[in-house]
Formats: structure tokens, sequence, C-alpha cells
RNA sequence: GCCGAAGUGGCGGAAUGGCAGACGCGAUGGAUUCAAAAUCCAUUGUCCCCAAAGGACGUGUGGGUUCGAGUCCCACCUUCGGCACCA
């Protein structure tokens, strides 16, 4: 009885293609290939649960179209690796005290295992893990290059792409000293050289002399360490990037997060937020996505403006986007951090201010969003002066200004902004409304404003520039305050700079060294090791509980590791944060390219010749962080001359998530643990609201909390277009959730391989529906794709004979026309769709192939042999098998790819669709090849259409050759 | 609130401005079988009609463009995702 029989075929070929070596991809091309194809997928977190259905969903996806190219001739680069720094393996150290590098690799073992199950046609000779201290010697080398990097906005230059550019990261040997700073002892011209890590040079000049020096580049360099508040995670012991702070609570984990000042490295991402914004451009990724990241950049240009101080001295610098609106200001606000607030507090205020700030800076972002519905702040006592009008402007400190955007004040102008409006309603300060709608008077004797008018309009109001429009007002105002020396155009970002440190064991060290002064303090001196050094290895620890402090784990590392002493007696002590786990993936798609590579990151050549990646499959839910970061990473490295393009990924393709089964839902009268069993109780979807706190659903008419009921399918049925309990007209919700532990609704990618096989678990991955959009789970489903295998595999193999023989229905016979037609009609649709990544409906096209030839006898050999080759990349082991069954000796994986011919495509005869007045009345068959007008007489002698147009006026012949005729009558 | 994506049978989904619902699931009927599983065949948007023939209605809602709209334009509603005091 030889069944399709998938754990046999399956580990057969999965044993052949490693012992063959199949899929390794040498770095040369072989002789007659058709160009170069990188083929890349996010690589997975190996988590302690094992895959997870959505992985398989991108990875077949890119598995297919690079089996596809394969077959086509394409030289084909398909590599995997791990991003296997993070805290769970360093959260199961600290409860078992076993390493996380043992943690590591076990996971690492299962995910390999898993994949391999699945018959992914990944170059594994390419593998490799961010923890590997091969790999992450390399990601201590870039952050050496980020080290010795600083942002020159200015400079003009014209990159190995051929492309013009104003801005470049150079090496920090060649950023211009100010003479204050560079003091008694010039430097040298030109010292360092690019390429060569550490800006110091120890034994060549006294770095003392240069202390000042240090501290300017150290100041300007892109990778940087600052004091500011930073997300202090106490359950995780670790602080957190704006980014993994969701609504006041960590990402991973959900714990509280507090504020609090910490000396942190940074890196200046925002020095390259143009050009992370413009170079989105001319990638092929979806507009979605390049619109989250530019969201994300959130460039604006607007007008830094100085406001004198009442009290004299220094001015008061705000940034706005509307400094046409600047004779509307009738109060400013300072963040309550913002460095002149101890200037202008008057004594009378001081008591109230301090007590604001204290209150201010003990606040996490949670309380700061909780408090954002009524606006709070403090009067200074201090004013300052209007430079449009010289009025006398009130200063308040209020939170909802945020030290960390612009300028840290703001000019309020309650007449044209949402939340200045609210603040001076709530404390009585004067609003002067001064835009008016378009059209709508000069604005004297304006009726008072009843909301903010926030939309651009005409100047009133504004002494001399009455009358303008908002965009002519803004430009002639900017440039009058430029010319008057209190204000200039500027461009803010939302974006942050990158907080680059983790206070945790389990991440890459940093290769960084603090000086030490006699009494062993930090002298805020710092060295780089030297890139023969790395890589930096973890300290031996036996204890891999957090301190408890925002005191790093590595602070616990013995004392050989801590400290050295350097070569000119200098006392060292070793950083002791470690890099965030964004740090490995940056740079992961180079190191596939050349990973055995011991003396580069990455060979030059190499890097030319693959780079960039031709198609990125993921989640989206790196959309931002993980592919922001990586574009950041390759252009410093793009600048510093290490690679040759520009961006890391040409074609990005984000896989929908995938939900759970759906779920049958009823909801009942009652509380939720006594529901009535009597059906009464019961009430229909369409009369319930979701409940107002979001959680559950209640009584549309009376609000009343309702219960819920899970149903199973026999308990409900279709009525009248929509689902009931049996027997009842109460209509129930059919819904999908997220899978979830919780929920109980996670498939286990192994439960369907060992139900259904690995090439059903593709094939049904693939049939779901378009591949970037969210789907459900349907076990019926996988069994649907599964039977299809099923009778593909009859089609071959008689499954009455006693040993797996070809079906004695398949013969060398020729195939008829219309055989032939099938054929290439799918041979076309599949190979097209494959292109689109339109996978569900090349599965699609494969069934009706098989609907048509799968019991038809006898079945000509010729027609039947293209549909293996077609059917491989998606479910690659039963296609072997057949392959082989068909009597071919070698693997089909580098077999050539069906074509279709156009001239097996046409018809003799089609059918047409004949409408009057746009609708369909009847169908007939046409020679294919006829004209307008004999379509049009065939259409009129038609039997049905016939009488329809007697008698009345035939007032146009829409006739469309090929297509369709359409009379337009009237009568 | 802002930005983005999407609304098509009982379900997943298909459809260069030209026959809506391909393909699959589910369901129903039949064949095969001692019986079942498996398999094969047929039917399956809703409604009118005894039935057939035929007809009416149908792609979130309301308008519009067009000989013709699921598809294009305008307004709105709903769901999902992201951002959210960013001046």
């Amino acid at each position: 009885m030889p069944r399709y029989d998938a754990p046999r075929i399956e580990s057969k070929w999965q044993k052949f293609w490693d012992e063959h070596q199949t899929f390794v991809t040498p770095n040369t091309p072989p002789a007659n290939a058709q160009g170069k194809l990188y083929v890349l997928d996010m690589f997975p977190y190996p988590s302690g649960s094992g895959l997870h259905v959505g992985h398989p969903e991108g990875y077949t996806a890119t598995d297919i179209v690079v089996r596809y190219n394969r077959m086509k001739g394409g030289h084909v680069l398909h590599p995997m690796g791990w991003d296997a720094f993070g805290l769970p393996a360093e959260e199961h150290a600290v409860k078992t005290g076993t390493h996380p590098a043992v943690t590591t690799k076990k996971n690492i073992d299962t995910f390999r295992r898993q994949l391999k199950m699945l018959g992914f046609s990944y170059d594994w000779s390419r593998e490799l893990s961010t923890t590997d201290p091969d790999y992450y010697r390399w990601t201590q080398w870039i952050f050496l290059q980020l080290f010795d990097t600083w942002y020159d906005p200015t400079f003009e230059w014209t990159g190995p792409d051929g492309k013009q550019r104003v801005g470049k990261g150079r090496p920090i040997s060649e950023l211009p000293i100010p003479e204050e700073i560079r003091g008694l002892e010039p430097r040298a011209q030109g010292q360092g050289s690019a390429g060569v890590v550490s800006g110091h040079q120890p034994s060549a000049i006294g770095h003392q002399r240069n202390e000042a020096v240090r501290r300017y580049q150290d100041q300007h360099r892109l990778a940087y360490i600052s004091e500011a508040p930073v997300n202090w995670c106490p359950a995780l012991g670790t602080v957190l990037a704006n980014e993994e702070v969701i609504d006041g609570k960590s990402e991973r984990g959900s714990h509280p997060v507090v504020r609090m000042p910490l000396k942190q490295w940074m890196l200046r991402i925002t020095a390259y937020a143009d050009r992370l914004a413009n170079e989105l451009d001319d990638l092929g990724w979806p507009d979605s996505i390049k619109a989250l990241q530019r969201n994300w950049i959130g460039r604006s240009v607007g007008a830094e403006v100085d406001f004198a101080l009442a009290s004299g001295g220094s001015a008061v610098r705000v940034y706005t986007t509307r400094p046409d609106t600047l004779f509307g200001v009738t109060y400013m606000v300072l963040a309550p951090e913002h460095p002149l607030v101890d200037q202008i507090t008057t004594p009378e205020q001081k008591a109230a201010v301090d007590e604001y700030r204290r209150k201010a800076s003990l606040k996490s972002d949670l309380d700061r969003t909780d408090l954002a519905k009524d606006k709070s702040g403090v009067f200074t006592g201090g004013y300052a002066i209007n430079p449009v009008n010289n009025a006398r402007v009130p200063i308040w400190i209020a939170d909802y200004v945020l030290s960390s955007y612009g300028t840290g004040a703001i000019m309020a102008v309650p007449a044209h902004d949402e939340r200045d409006w609210e603040f001076a309603k709530k404390f009585e300060i004067p609003i002067i409304q001064v835009v008016a709608e378009e059209g709508q008077g000069d604005g004297s004797g304006t009726q008072p404003l009843k909301a903010p008018f926030t939309e651009v309009g005409v100047a009133i109001n504004s002494g001399k520039y009455n009358g303008l429009p908002t965009a002519e007002f803004k430009a002639r105002i900017t440039a009058d305050l430029a010319a008057a020396g209190v204000g200039k155009e500027a461009v803010n970002y939302r974006l942050r700079d990158w907080l680059f440190s983790r206070q945790r064991y389990w991440g890459e060290p940093f290769p960084i060294w603090h000086e030490l002064d006699a009494a062993g303090n930090p002298t805020g001196l710092m060295r780089a090791d030297t890139a023969e050094s790395l890589p930096v290895l973890h300290p031996h620890m036996e204890d891999f509980k957090p301190t408890g402090t925002p005191a790093p784990m590595l602070a616990k590392a013995p004392d050989e590791w801590l400290y050295k002493t350097d070569k000119d007696g200098v006392r060292l002590k070793r950083e002791t944060n470690s890099m965030p786990q964004w740090a490995g993936s940056c740079w992961y798609y180079l190191r596939f390219c050349d990973n055995k590579n011991s003396q580069r990151f990455i060979d030059p050549a190499l890097e030319k010749y693959w780079l960039p990646v031709d198609l990125y499959v993921g989640g989206a839910e790196h959309a931002v962080l993980h592919l922001l970061y990586s574009r950041f990473w390759h252009k410093v490295l793009f600048d510093r001359g290490h690679v040759t393009s520009p961006e890391p990924f040409g074609r990005l393709v984000n896989q929908g998530m995938i939900l759970g089964e759906a779920e049958l839902t009823a909801y009942a009268k009652g509380s939720a643990d006594v529901v009535s069993p009597d059906l009464d109780a019961f009430v229909s979807i369409k009369d319930t609201a979701e409940a107002p706190d979001g959680d559950g659903r209640v009584l549309r008419e009376s609000g009343e909390a309702l219960s819920l009921v899970k149903l199973t399918p026999d308990q409900v049925e279709k009525r009248g277009g929509n689902l009931v309990l049996k027997g009842t007209e109460i209509v129930v919700e059919s819904r999908a959730f997220k899978m979830s532990k919780s929920r109980g609704n996670v498939i286990n990618p192994d439960d369907v391989v060992k139900e259904y096989g690995a090439d059903s678990l593709r094939l049904y991955e693939m049939f779901m529906g378009p591949l970037e959009q969210v789907k459900p789970w349907s076990m019926s489903g996988v069994e649907g794709v599964s039977r299809f295998l099923g009778r593909a595999w009859r089609m071959f193999v008689d499954e009455r004979a006693d040993e797996v023989v070809l079906h004695p229905a398949i013969q060398d016979i020729a195939p008829t026309n219309e055989q032939l037609r099938v054929l290439h009609k799918t041979i076309k649709a599949v190979t097209e769709d494959i292109e689109k990544l339109s996978f569900n409906t090349a599965i699609s096209r494969m069934m009706e192939f098989c609907n048509e030839f799968g019991t038809l006898e006898p079945r000509p050999r010729a027609v039947l042999e293209p549909f293996v080759l077609l059917l491989s990349p998606f479910a690659p082991h039963i296609a072997e098998e057949l392959w082989e069954l068909l009597g071919h000796r070698e693997s089909l994986s580098y077999t050539a790819w069906p074509t279709w011919d156009e001239k097996y495509l046409v018809e003799s005869e089609i059918e047409i669709p004949i409408q009057i007045n746009g609708k369909l009345r009847a169908k007939i068959m046409v020679p294919a090849g006829a004209d307008a007008a004999s379509l049009q007489k065939l259409a009129e002698a038609h039997a049905t259409i016939q009488p329809q147009l007697a008698g009345k006026q035939i007032v146009k012949v829409v006739a469309v050759p090929g297509r369709m005729v359409n009379f337009v009558v009237k009568g």
C-alpha cells in the first residue's frame, strides 16, 4: 500500500540534501549563472519555546523564491542564523544558574532541527550566531568605527554609488578642533588615519596635554557617553531604549519603568536622520513601512526664535513650526528640566517651582501620560520680551513641554494650538487670535474663538504682516528674524539618539577602557581596544543575579577582567555596560556573505558582489527599530568606505501575522461565573456593544455587562446570512485572536509536521492567503492541502501496487492540444505568481491542474513531468520523490524551470458575455479572432438577445474583441 | 487626534474598468465498503418559482464618473496595526 508517506519521504530527502551539500553556495558564480540573488529572512531569536507557526510563513515564501531562482539558473545566497543575545537566556541563568551560553546553544539546536525538518534550502555552511565570539568580534569592531567617527553635516562628496551627498561620517582625527580648545599644544595636521581605530596614540603624544582635545573629540563621536534621564526598569535590571518602553512599561514582560539620570552610551543616529528619511525614496519597500519610518524620524521644519529675558542676561530660545503666530504669543513654557529655570524664577515663586520640578522628575512616562488629560504647570515669576512686538510674556514651566525635543522651550499661542489652548483655559491666560480662516474678513472685530484654530489661513492682528497667507508669512518672518539676529530656520526630529547600553551580562561587551586617576576614580577619558585585540570576551561569572541597582552586571566581574595597566602606566577600568540586542542584528546580512573571514568583517569584493539584499522578508514588528538601526550602521560603514552600497535591503516584504483558529462566542445575560443555561439569557451579537473599558461586551440598550460563552461548531448553524445558535435567531460572534499561551490557541509546527508532513505545512502556510495579510489558522485548511498532495501523489503512483511504482496510466503518448494548453497555462500562471509572491494563487493553479489530470487515463508523461518541477519549490520533498520515480537520477534542485509557449495558449473558440445596458443577458461561443462587427452580428442573432432587442432603439454598441458585447438601448 | 492597511458566500480567499465568488474548507446527496476510514462523482451566494426555463438582488454605507465599477473619484462607517503633549 504505497500511500503518500510524508515522514519517510521527507527524512529521506533532508538526509540527501545534507549529504550532497545540495544548497551550499560558493561565492564564485557558476559559469552559466544568470546573475546573483540574495534572499534573506529576518533571523530568529532562538527562544526556549521553539519555532512558532509564524516563522515558517516568511521562511517558506523565501524558500520558494530561492528554489525557483536556482532552477532558473540564478546564483542564490540564502543563509540562516541566530539573533541569540538577549534577556530570556539570562533570566533563565538567574533562576537556574545555567550559563546563558549553554541555554542559547540548546535553543539554537532546537531551532536548527525544526528548520531542517521543514526542508528549507539554506546554505547551512554560512550559519552564524550573534553570540559567536567570531561574530561579535566584528560587532565590537563596527562599534569602534562608530566611536572613531564624527558627522560633518556640510561635507560634500560623491559616494561609490555615484550619488552626490552633503554630510558624511568622517574619522575623528579629521574633526576640526577650535583654537580655544587646541590651546598651547597645536595638534599635528592629519593625525591618525582612516580605518585605524582609536583617536589616541598614547606613546606619540602626551595625552595629558591633549586632554581638552580628547574631551572635545569625545563629545563629537557617533558613539558617545551622556548623562541623561533614561528608562530604568528595576525588574529587568537594565535601562531600556524609548522604543522598548510601551505605555510606561517594558515591551518585554510589561514591568514598570522609571526615569532616572544615568551615564549611558548613545549612538548619534540623529545625525543621519535626514539621510535615513530621504534615502527611503528609492527602496522597494511597502509605502506603509516607509511611512512608518518617516513618521518615526519625524522631521519638522520651523524656526528657532530668541526671546530676551525681561530681567536681562541670556535669552530663551524656542522652537516653533508656526513662526507666523508670533504675534499671538501670550506666555512661554520651559520644560521643568530646562537649565534657565533657576535663573528666571523669582524668590516668591521659588518654592512652587521647586516643588513642581521635584514632582516632575519623579514621574515615569506612564504618569506623564495619565496626567496628559489635565494640564499642569507653575508660573516662574519671570518674563520674556517678544521680539516682534516687545510684549512682556510670562514664563511658566510645565511638563507638557519636553526637555528632549527642540530647545526644551516653547512660545505658547493658545489661539492656534490645542495644548496651549487647554493650558491657557485652565490658568486663565489671554488668547489672541492671529490667524483667520481664508475669506473670513481681515479679522477686525473677529468673534472670540470657541476652539483653537490650527489650520493655515491669513494673518490678522500681526502688524505689518496682516493679510499674509500662512506659508508666505512663515518665510517672510523667518528671514526678518534672521536679519535681526534673533531667529533662524531650524529642523527638528522626533527621532532621538539611540540609547546603546544595557546593564546585563548576555550582550556584547564594549571594547572600551576608562582611565583612572591615582585614587582609582574615572577621569572621564577613554581608550579603545585595538582592532587586533578583539574580541572582548565575557568574564567568567558564577552568579547571574542582577545587581538590583543601575550598576551593570559586569561590574561584578573578576578584577583581572575589569582592570589593567596600559603601557604608559595609566590604570584602566573596563566599560561594564553591554550592548543591546539590536547590535548583533544590525549587520548580520553582511557577515553571511563571508562568515569565515578572520581578517575582515566582510571581504570588499564579496560585499560588492552580494549586496544589497535583493529580497528581505520578516515581520512588520521590525518595521522601525531593526530596519532603522541597520540602515544607520550601514550608512556609517558606507561613509567610512567599508561598504559600497548605500542601503542594505533593496526589496522588503512584511509577512502578516498568523492568528489562532477562529473562535465562536455567544453572549449571555448574567454574571461571568453563573451563566444561565436557558436560551432566553443569550443575546444576539447585534444587540451588544464593546464594553466602555474595552474588556468584553455589554448590552447595547442598557450597558449591562454580558458573560461570554465559548461554543463548538456543532452548536451553531447558518441562518439568513448569519451564524446563529442552533434552532434560534441568536447571532453569535466568530473571531480569530492572536496566538498566545494564555488563550491556549498556539499551534506548534512540530505537531503539524508529525500529523501532515512538512510539505503540507509549507503548502498550507502559503495557501492561507496573501503573504502580507493577517490570517487565521485553520486545521481543516491544512487537511485540505494535504489532500491535494495525496491527489498529486496518486496522479503518479499506483496505490494498488505492492511497491511504490509509477502509475500504469502514465504513458509516453503524445498529449492533445487541449492537454498542452492546460499545462502551458499552468506553467505561465505559476511562474508569474511566484514572481509576484502570490503563492496562494499559484497553489490554486496547481490544484486545478491536478483536478484536470488526476484521474485521467491514460496520462501523457510529457504533461505530468513539468508539473513536478512546478510543485517542487512549494513541496520539495514529495517533488524530489516523484522526480526520482519518473526515472531521474539527479536532484531536481538545479533542473531547468519549465517554460511556456504562447502558441499553446491560444484557443480557437472563446466564450464571451453579452450585456444589455451593462447587465449580463447571455453568453456565446465565438471564434477567438472575431472582430467587433462580427461579434455584434453574432450577439444580435442570439436566441435570448434577439427578442430583448426587438422594438428597442439601439443607442450604442460596445463590442470589445475577445472580451464582450454591450448593447445600450432605449425604450 | 494623526498616519497606515483592510472591509467580497457559513469560513480562508480569487478577480489587467468587461461573465463576481477561481481554488480550498465546511455542508448536502450519491458511488465504493459487511461497516468505517480513505477515495471518487455531483450540488452548494441569497431570494422568487412545485420544478425547469427564467428572473430579481448581491463585493461596509451614501453619492459620482463610465456603455459597463469589487476595481476609479468624493464623503462617511467599522475593524486592525502604528504613533501620540514632538511645539
